[in-house]
DNA sequence: CGTCGTTGAATTGTTCAACACTTGACTTTG
DNA sequence: CAAAGTCAAGTGTTGAACAATTCAACGACG
């Protein structure tokens, strides 16, 4: 394992991070199957600090663990998107209607990432449109300055971002959203809080809705066993 | 380590439970290291087994973890309290206002939490009522009807009690909660969610006040080094 | 023919012992 | 008395071992 600089984090992080990344970015796939000692072996630890890992992802909601047998990545069921944006409706709603114009700071950033969101998305970049699509309401949650608010939040997209990798690109239209995104951002600086925050409203109505399409494909693919 | 049963957890999340339970009732107040070595020996585990367990409970906010310094738990500042209660307000509130009177069965459990409050203050139980109290509003939160919501609630409720449990019993007269307790039961049967709402609300920033109190006390105690 | 133990390999759960690395206190030195 | 060096204690990580459980294959039995 190799160690470039001063390490700040615990190797057991460090391999949470590294499978965490797989998990959202699509390249280890709802349901798959985590076995401890391959996994330790090709990422070059123990497997005691595999175990370590495992557990943080599984407390994280991003892997589930059932008592011998074994951990596999989580699968979210058209339940979990209910719960997921009641609690998005729940939380980003008031976070816009407690936003302040004055947070030039945050707002400077939303709008770098609604500019990442455009640029991904004219370069067919899907996984980084996701990404900056995320940050762009995650950025929303900030105006709370609430740390822990924060931390859930993440959690909670970390859970939405591994259904959304699994989206039909050819038959869903990102270039759609651009338009809402902006209009949120102008809406913000606008100090148009309540409008904004409608929309928003609106958006997550049609985010989940398209979320939920995904899954109910996905689940009704996985109960059908082995049909190549 | 006693198996009484069939277990259908591992070992380690019985100790995180073990441990939680110790903190939660104040035996092991905030600030307290934990050493692996004896810690695991006195509870006939394994190092390794200890140290998930520390990561479980590290993860759940009550143990703060610094790397090559060990664990100890955690310490509430002024600002953890504001956010927290920021976020009760945030999460109890609408819950209240969520609630619907057809939902008896969870009205039912709140008449039980407060006869058991009411019964421990009696009995000058006072973890119990702090556990009867805190139960009464995780019933409210309830009736968001979102496992995830609870579960996340659940965690800032640890938190809290952590604190309360240091409140100078002689100082602070719990009696004063039961009238505040009895009349949002009865106005939530009575189907006034608003009214509810404004006196949970109230009754919130009297706790945090309190709890304020509490912290700003202990923190001056802990940064005075050795004053006995 | 199908149901129910039995067996056994594979995998997870847990322990143990060792070593590397970091920290903090103590000691030495200029 | 401050800066550098020393050292014990504690955490981070490893590797190997053993116990416990699951799951599938197999065969006995009604």
């Amino acid at each position: 394992m190799e160690r470039s600089q001063i390490d700040r984090v615990s190797v057991a992080d460090q391999v949470a991070s590294i499978l965490r990344q797989r998990i959202l970015d699509g390249e280890l796939r709802p349901g798959t199957p985590l076995q401890e000692v391959p996994l330790a072996a090709s990422l070059g630890v123990s497997r005691n600090t595999m175990r370590e890992a495992t557990r943080i992802l599984s407390l994280e909601g991003l892997l589930k663990r059932s008592i011998h047998r074994g951990v596999a990545v989580s699968q979210l069921s058209l339940k979990d998107v209910q719960e997921i944006y009641h609690l998005r409706r729940m939380l980003e709603i008031p976070a816009v209607l407690a936003a302040q114009s004055s947070r030039s700071d945050i707002l400077q950033e939303i709008r770098s990432a609604l500019d990442g969101y455009e640029r991904s998305v004219r370069a067919r970049d899907w996984l980084q449109a996701v990404s900056f699509d995320l940050q762009f309401h995650s950025l929303l949650i900030r105006f709370h300055q609430n740390k822990r608010l924060e931390s859930f939040y993440q959690k909670l997209i970390g859970e939405v971002r591994m259904g959304m990798v699994l989206v039909d690109r050819t038959h869903d239209d990102p270039e759609r959203l651009i338009p809402v995104h902006h209009k949120m951002y102008q809406l913000l600086t606008a100090g148009k809080f309540k409008q904004c925050a409608a929309l928003l409203g609106q958006h997550l109505d049609d985010s989940e809705a398209r979320l939920s399409r995904v899954m109910a494909g996905q689940i009704a693919k996985s109960s059908a066993k082995q049909t190549t």
